[in-house]
DNA sequence: AGCTATCTATAAGT
DNA sequence: ACTTATAGATAGCT
């Protein structure tokens, strides 16, 4: 937004408004030793990550798992079109493979394929759902979630913002 | 590095050199049709975004699994210290809240809930709940929420917008 | 694969 | 949490 930036278009020309001291700098990459700017890195960077991920499904039509996991343990997770999907994938992937070092030894395997709409291995899982069924459920559950909005805000005593509920944090779930 | 860039630090002013119309553009946060162009930006997205992850576990001392899969079916992954030890830690963490579940709510039977109207779980009474558990389950909605985005997106062979996928509306319980 | 101009993420400061 | 300025990511070319 050219209007909050700092900066104004003049022609060629920017002019550079507020030359304080505030704004990124550039820092080391280890670990962050203070402890409250550790948190807000850590959030900020999380749910950075996740929207990379979002945009790089939506974009190229890929499937992603994101698993983060906090020093403390705590479990963050973010998937398309689900973790647990994309998980077992990469997993029954690695057997294969491991399979196949075991017998393959002087032969190479070389396959370029070309890449086109195929049977997902994941559309399974909708294939017997109704659209319809499917709607229904996704209007109860948004609405469920408006409710669980205020909830968390009554809880909390003060106002989410919109952007935080619909935004992006998924801790990990339960089922 | 500023001696790259086309833009001169000349005390407040900055003089844009290179008014021509190469550089970045903003671009739609849809499938990208082009097929070259596709296979570009998930190349270089797909480094991105294992960068970032990096960069999280540096500087906040945490643990990533990320793994990639391109519509060919073609498995990227990349976890500090270990993928398989972060999704394995991951997939624990799930069971164990799953079993979590089971003992403390006395009978409640849920399989595969298919039938009109059953009571899922998002939409049991949410008074007695937990913040925290309160916020797992929303965050837990939020995935369930954008795996239907993209569910609705295949059924319905069309791309949803971005605004929709984030914003606020298509569910799915997978599973 | 390398370049450049921008767009976007985010470190600091408030 | 909000703002501001900059560091970093990356779209469109070649």
């Amino acid at each position: 937004m050219p209007s909050s930036s700092a900066e104004q278009e003049l022609g060629q020309i920017r002019v550079k408004k507020k030359p304080n001291g505030t704004g990124r700098k550039k820092i080391e990459m280890k670990k962050i030793e203070k402890n409250s700017s550790r948190k807000v890195a850590f959030s900020k960077r999380r749910k950075g990550l996740f929207k990379k991920g979002i945009e790089l499904c939506r974009l190229c039509d890929a499937m992603i798992a994101i698993i983060v996991l906090s020093p403390k343990g705590r479990v963050y997770s973010n998937g398309y079109p689900s973790v647990e999907g994309v998980v077992n994938k990469f997993q029954s992937e690695e057997d294969e493979e491991r399979q196949l070092e075991e017998v393959e030894e002087g032969g190479e395997e070389e396959e370029e394929e070309e890449e086109e709409e195929e049977e997902y291995w994941w559309e399974e899982d909708i294939e017997g759902l109704e659209l319809e069924e499917l709607e229904r459920r996704r209007a109860r559950m948004e609405e469920l979630r408006c409710n669980m909005a205020l909830s968390l805000e009554e809880m909390m005593g003060r106002r989410l913002r919109e952007r935080d509920l619909l935004g992006s944090e998924r801790v990990f779930p339960s089922r």
